[in-house]
DNA sequence: AAGAATGTTACATG
DNA sequence: ACATGTAACATTCT
């Protein structure tokens, strides 16, 4: 699930628990293959101090007062639950933080997608990701630029994290219906005004589904939750994403829905052009 | 019980 | 170099 809607949520939870500022006592990663050196890697954040937690595209960033920062990527199922320290240790647990006031940061990830990465240059890590689109200094010129060229259908290229960063297949599909542009045109044949509703639709998609704590998924393990371990509120929301067959809000037609780039695709054929 | 699932990457083919 | 397609990763849910 966790897209940049979900990964922001997230980050704000994390902000909002205080974590900056304290300390990792102990550091516990029992699924090695989630970092490329456990042990390295628990050598070299143990006594750490959280200096900042950010977001870039769909990564968290812890960074600590080292230099070091810390990126993660939730991939399908990762969470990141704060919990107290002697909380007993669930299924699927598959790291743990102990900070030095007593909690404990775990990431949870039922399919072992999600990855850790230590670098002592995250900008260098993340240089090659695309337009950040709820920027301060987003551009819409630099967002033709990018997409504006593209012979892909909009669905591959709105997926690509190296044109814009932060969709993924639930709000790619959601921003095509707001845009009412079909997720099989080629971005090299929109006009303008098309790109332009495109870029607003993908900002106010982003926006509103933050607003709402992100999408949460049917009731699995997989289940997207906050740092909290509570569910989103923008499932509700959806206007075409698993609503296949049912009517379009708009005017009523069924949603259809293919696969294009091995993902489930979802679109109204009479209101999207 | 087969098929699909929010993400990414590596590899192959055109 | 670009575009598309497939498999793989690991597990759960429908």
């Amino acid at each position: 699930m966790p897209e940049l809607p979900e990964v922001e949520t997230v980050v704000r939870g994390l902000l909002q628990s205080n974590i900056v500022g304290k300390t990792i006592t102990e550091v516990h990663i029992r699924f090695p293959k989630l970092i490329l050196d456990p042990k390295a890697f628990v050598k070299d954040v143990v006594g750490s101090t959280i200096s900042a937690c950010t977001r870039r595209a769909k990564y968290i960033l812890l960074t600590f007062n080292t230099g070091k920062t810390l990126l993660i990527h939730l991939r399908m199922t990762g969470k990141l639950l704060i919990v107290k320290k002697n909380d007993e240790l669930s299924a699927h647990e598959h790291a743990q933080f102990t900070l030095d006031d007593g909690r404990q940061i775990r990431f949870h990830d039922v399919r072992k997608f999600g990855r850790f990465y230590l670098t002592s240059d995250a900008n260098e890590f993340l240089a090659d990701l695309g337009l950040e689109m709820l920027d301060e200094d987003f551009s819409f010129v630099e967002f033709c630029k990018r997409i504006g060229g593209a012979k892909r259908s909009l669905k591959t290229v709105l997926l690509d994290q190296k044109v814009i960063a932060g969709l993924g297949n639930i709000y790619a599909d959601e921003v095509l219906f707001q845009a009412r542009l079909l997720p099989q045109r080629k971005a090299c044949t929109l006009s303008k005004h098309e790109l332009k509703a495109l870029c607003d639709s993908i900002q106010q998609v982003l926006r509103s589904a933050i607003e709402r704590g992100g999408s949460s998924l049917g009731s699995g393990l997989g289940n997207f939750l906050n740092s909290y371990g509570q569910a989103g509120k923008n499932q509700n929301q959806f206007s075409v994403y698993q609503r296949t067959n049912l009517p379009c809000l708009l005017c009523q037609s069924p949603i259809q829905r293919v696969v294009m780039g091995q993902r489930s695709t979802h679109f109204c054929p009479h209101c999207q052009k």
